[in-house]
DNA sequence: CGAAAAGTTGATGGCTTTCAAGTCGTGTGG
DNA sequence: CCACACGACTTGAAAGCCATCAACTTTTCG
């Protein structure tokens, strides 16, 4: 396993004390093919969800930490760094979470490979990996930081979304027992019967039969989904 | 997004009642370099936690979970599936957690690229996906399965495991704040608190000063994690 | 049809959160 | 050097959410 070395190092700046967590992103920017080394204090944001990934950091010493926030504020922290370890991977053109310095740190930027350098088997490789990552830190969004109803509407609108591509009509299959979706969501079956049972009665979402459903109101669910 | 459709295909096969869970895993196995196609049915088992990872897999059709189970029995899933995704790509020996079918399913099995058939740099960075997508694995079981202690406990541990590949020592920086340990564990500051005072008011660890603190009973943490 | 598995619903309890107050530690300024 | 202030941390009490336990209903499949 890659070493977190959780120990600071020592940055010659004159002000010691860190920016709190607001702290404005700093721009270490590295020209086309020359990696460029930066020096971050303690809680200094490298870059905030939603900001272009033109660059991939690789920590050299230090300590990093990667988290997403909620629309009303609830953090939860995704990835926790240390030397050695890359970040600011993604296969979309912007990063989806923050990353943030816990302890004074160097970086090394490097522009993002350009996926014609390599062969294409490796590519899609690369890319199915930082989709993979993506959809973890969204997870571990929900484990972490949402209520039971917001994990079972989380999980009801991705499934929705995802068999939306194939078939438009708006009905999905969940070909999940209740016992793998309290697997999935952290939760147990009873508390997975009983949101799935209160969306019903609330008119959310419609059973068609057996183990498929539509959803009646996709904004009501949207409001509980804790996404908005 | 990949498109995740979690509707059944149609497999020729006799028995159309699947496996329970404990189902025995197959062996869809392709030699060298000639992708194979194998034909799942609904909860088959594909391969297991601590398997030997010599293939890597993508899915034709169908829906695959994987998923991480805790010595007394308690279940995470950590990844849906769908059609286009691979998984099995692993940067150890032996996969880190199991794979079922969740429905009928088509896998297209190869083996594992090599690394020297790739430049290095992208190599590396594969290998980091990798690993990355390892942590996060353990990282949902630890938010979607383990109790406040569990998680503390958990998280001490790791840190202890990082910082001794480098200071044998045992001394340990916490460069954290309780605010940060409870937004990386899904818990409160409160709670993150409480747990560390008990964990010190036990013996099992000792606050040095500060931030630092050295482990004084490994073992009774172990047993105190959940892993064992 | 009957048994077993899966799912639902209710009652209760426990773990964690929330709210609140107090302590500790560090940096600042008198 | 010490008082003060502020943030980080700790501790207590109470509430709330979800898990647990239990009974029942529905579905599936021989």
């Amino acid at each position: 396993m890659v070493d977190l070395s959780l120990e600071s190092i020592e940055i010659p700046a004159g002000k010691k004390v860190g920016q709190p967590a607001s702290a404005k992103r700093r721009e270490g920017a590295s020209d086309a093919a020359s990696p460029m080394v930066t020096a971050f204090r303690e809680h200094e944001l490298v870059f905030a969800e939603g900001d272009a990934a033109s660059q991939r950091y690789e920590i050299i010493d230090g300590a990093v930490m990667l988290f997403k926030v909620l629309p009303d504020g609830r953090r939860q922290l995704v990835e926790l760094l240390g030397p050695g370890e890359m970040f600011g991977l993604t296969c979309d053109d912007e990063h989806d979470c923050s990353a943030e310095t816990l302890v004074a740190t160097r970086l090394r930027s490097n522009r993002r490979l350009d996926c014609s350098e390599v062969p294409a088997a490796v590519c899609a490789m690369c890319q199915q990996l930082q989709e993979k990552v993506k959809n973890l830190h969204e997870h571990t969004v929900i484990l972490g930081r949402k209520s039971a109803m917001e994990r079972v509407v989380s999980f009801l609108l991705r499934l929705a979304e995802m068999s939306n591509a194939k078939r438009a009509n708006g009905h999905i299959r969940l070909a999940m027992t209740r016992q793998e979706m309290a697997d999935y969501l952290g939760l147990t079956i009873e508390t997975v019967s009983r949101s799935l049972s209160d969306l019903r009665r609330r008119g959310l979402i419609v059973f068609d039969k057996a183990d498929w459903f539509h959803i009646a109101d996709r904004e009501g669910l949207e409001l509980l989904s804790g996404d908005c």
